[in-house]
DNA sequence: GAGCACTGC
């Protein structure tokens, strides 16, 4: 099988100034030519270039124990390789699992391989995402997510459902991959030890750089896939860039002044506010030029914008206007444009750092790695020919790191931790993460959860507690989970489960800055004195008194799409509380319980005024602010609870209730008695 | 008196 794509053809586009330089020695990154609509399903399969080295795959698998395939996303590996497993009879006794990393991935696939099966979707081939369960006792291909297959493994470590499982789209490294990978290898060993009928475990990424996966899983062997692929041509730019917002413009206009109105542009960028306001330059400048350059359609691109203007960068711009989408790195993965032919890539993207130490998340502009950069440029080939312009000079690619760092190296990972530890790993401090996470990282995390008590600590040995246990069932952080566990002493369940699930969600408020009066004036009906948890509470009772009404929600500033989201969640918590018998009442009028119930849980988030006016947060003793979109903005309380710490141009904490500090006492009188020695040392 | 990339159970 070949090693290496083509090499790129002659050069196609002749930038008009001195801005870029080719790149010669690198090859271009290929991808994948569509299926033609008009050829029936079979046909279409064996046009797939994967098809031909069909008989080579299945004897190579068929020895293996473990292999690691690569080749471009949409090469057909996802969807041929387990209908090839399941066609030859490898692994027909259990079921062959493929993870995703995203929910609408696993859907679509099933959806296509059902189709390419002609079968019924949930019968032998299905999917099984959070809310959504389409598969029966038939099923033996079943796509998923990540962090389903991982909930499965609570109740079933050794997987014994499965014989094969395939972990896709490996390279992009998520939380819930990594956790798999030493979960997959564990379960393969003691199957193995245990006589059981033996686990193949498949590794598929998008990278050249995949050793570590080889490595990891007993140095096996690496099979390339070939694609079917485009060109992709790559510029640099001559110079260091100081400003790569306005080399952004500046490209955008060049490629518009001499490329044919058909071809699209599309431009990662970092964030919503970068992108509104290029969007505006641009349009601007758009309206003045010569009639001999065309008009253009700038379509912003972003999670947070709403459904309606998101499907606006599929739609094609009028006849003879040249389609411009200003993205965030949502369009690297999660949305798919078509008809892009030039890329543009600023080299910077927004990503979450973690400090073990403080346990601050920020979140901040940074590089991409060369593995994002090739990801970004492959968006140009999607159905022809197509050029990639870097906003950064060669030198400046060549310093990038290789990869981006993985997920599980930067974030907090008392989840992480807790769901191992349900797994029944037994020494999770020494886990076989495939990419250790730092010492530091993996202490603050059992500490966390001590201080929960979900886990008790002897000597090194870390074991689960029956409330951690009970704990691990939800899916939730370990603070909420534990919040919710406790909410029946208070009597206050049912308000607990809203609250949390409120939380758990992006917000339901929508803030348009243009209506910025009409939103205080009728958010003013649900302002509760306790705090944003509170008014959040009767925003929620006042939706259901309405039912969800749509009206309501657009009159009342709520993003319904959220709304619903939290219902699902909440039904989803319910249901395990009730498996639990957990006894679910309501507080009705009277929310100190309920609040009361959040300072039990959620103490370790909380802050007291200073006699200057300041705060300071109990946990680290770091200064910090109430965020000016707080109900308490201007209250001032003495003792507040807050949901989460932003650093941006201070330490803000968002999302406050108000609380009594001696509950936080009666919580964990241990915990504060440590913090207030810590102090005074 | 601020302004938050993207997933997922």
């Amino acid at each position: 099988m070949p090693r290496d794509p083509d090499p790129p053809p002659a050069k196609r586009f002749k930038p008009g100034s001195p801005f870029f330089r080719l790149d010669k020695k690198k090859p271009g990154m290929l991808l994948p030519r569509a299926g033609h609509a008009a050829v029936g399903v079979d046909t279409q399969r064996k046009q797939l270039p994967i098809y031909q080295s069909r008989t080579q795959l299945i004897n190579q698998i068929r020895q293996l124990h473990n292999a690691v395939f690569i080749g471009e996303t949409g090469s057909g590996k996802t969807t041929q390789i387990p209908q090839y497993l399941y066609e030859a009879g490898i692994g027909r006794q259990g079921i062959i699992g493929i993870t995703q990393p995203r929910r609408v991935a696993a859907i679509s696939l099933a959806a296509r391989v059902a189709e390419e099966k002609k079968v019924q979707l949930g019968k032998l081939v299905g999917y099984t995402v959070r809310f959504e369960d389409v598969t029966s006792s038939e099923t033996k291909l079943k796509f998923m997510t990540d962090g389903m297959l991982l909930r499965e493994a609570i109740g079933d470590p050794l997987l014994l459902r499965y014989t094969v499982v395939i972990l896709d789209e490996a390279h992009e490294r998520t939380v819930h991959t990594d956790v798999l990978f030493g979960v997959v290898k564990a379960a393969q060993r003691k199957r193995t030890e245990q006589n059981k009928i033996p686990l193949k475990v498949v590794v598929m990424s998008a990278t050249m750089d995949v050793d570590l996966f080889s490595q990891y899983f007993n140095k096996s062997p690496v099979l390339y896939l070939e694609g079917r692929q485009h060109p992709i041509q790559i510029y640099y730019t001559k110079q260091l860039q100081s400003d790569y917002l306005q080399a952004a413009l500046v490209s955008i206009f060049q490629i518009h002044q001499e490329a044919p109105a058909s071809h699209d542009i599309l431009v990662f960028m970092t964030g919503q506010e970068e992108i509104e306001v290029l969007a505006r330059t641009c349009r601007d400048i758009s309206k003045h030029l010569p009639e001999s350059c065309g008009p253009m359609t700038v379509v912003p691109l972003y999670a947070s914008l709403p459904p309606a203007q998101q499907l606006r960068v599929f739609q094609p711009a009028p006849k003879g206007s040249r389609k411009v989408v200003l993205s965030t790195n949502i369009a690297e993965t999660s949305i798919t444009i078509s008809g892009i032919k030039y890329v543009i890539d600023t080299g910077m993207v927004k990503a979450k750092c973690y400090n073990p130490d403080s346990g601050l998340e920020v979140l901040a502009v940074q590089r991409v790695s060369k593995a994002q950069a090739w990801q970004r440029s492959g968006r140009a080939g999607r159905e022809d020919a197509g050029s990639c312009y870097r906003l950064y000079t060669e030198e400046e690619f060549d310093n990038l790191a290789n990869m981006t760092v993985p997920e599980i190296q930067r974030c907090n990972l008392a989840s992480v931790i807790l769901q191992l530890l349900a797994l029944g790993v037994p020494d999770v401090l020494n886990f076989d993460f495939m990419s250790k996470p730092s010492p530091e990282s993996l202490r603050t995390a059992v500490e966390q959860l001590c201080i929960l008590g979900a886990v008790d600590r002897k000597d090194d040995q870390v074991s689960l507690t029956p409330l951690g246990k009970k704990m691990a069932c939800f899916p939730l952080e370990p603070r909420f989970s534990k919040t919710l566990l406790i909410s029946p002493d208070f009597s206050c369940a049912e308000e607990v489960l809203t609250i949390i699930s409120l939380l758990s969600v992006d917000s339901v408020l929508y803030n348009p800055p243009a209506r910025r009066d009409d939103v205080l004036a009728v958010r003013k009906k649900f302002i509760s004195s306790e705090g944003d948890h509170m008014t959040l509470l009767h925003i929620y009772r006042a939706f259901k008194k309405v039912s969800g009404n749509k009206d309501w929600c657009r009159e009342n500033f709520v993003n319904s799409r959220n709304m619903g989201l939290v219902l699902e969640v909440r039904a989803q918590l319910r249901d395990i509380c009730i498996k639990m018998n957990m006894k679910l009442e309501s507080s009705l009028s009277d929310l100190t319980n309920v609040r009361r119930c959040l300072a039990h849980g959620l103490f370790m988030n909380a802050a007291e005024l200073q006699p200057d006016g300041s705060y300071v947060a109990l946990d680290t003793h770091q200064h910090v602010a109430i965020h000016p979109s707080s109900i308490l903005f201007q209250a001032k309380p003495a003792c507040v609870l807050f949901n989460e710490l932003l650093h941006t141009s201070r330490c803000y904490m968002r999302d406050l209730c108000l609380v009594d500090a001696d509950w936080l006492q009666e919580a964990a009188p241990e915990y504060f008695r440590r913090k207030l020695r810590a102090t005074k040392s």
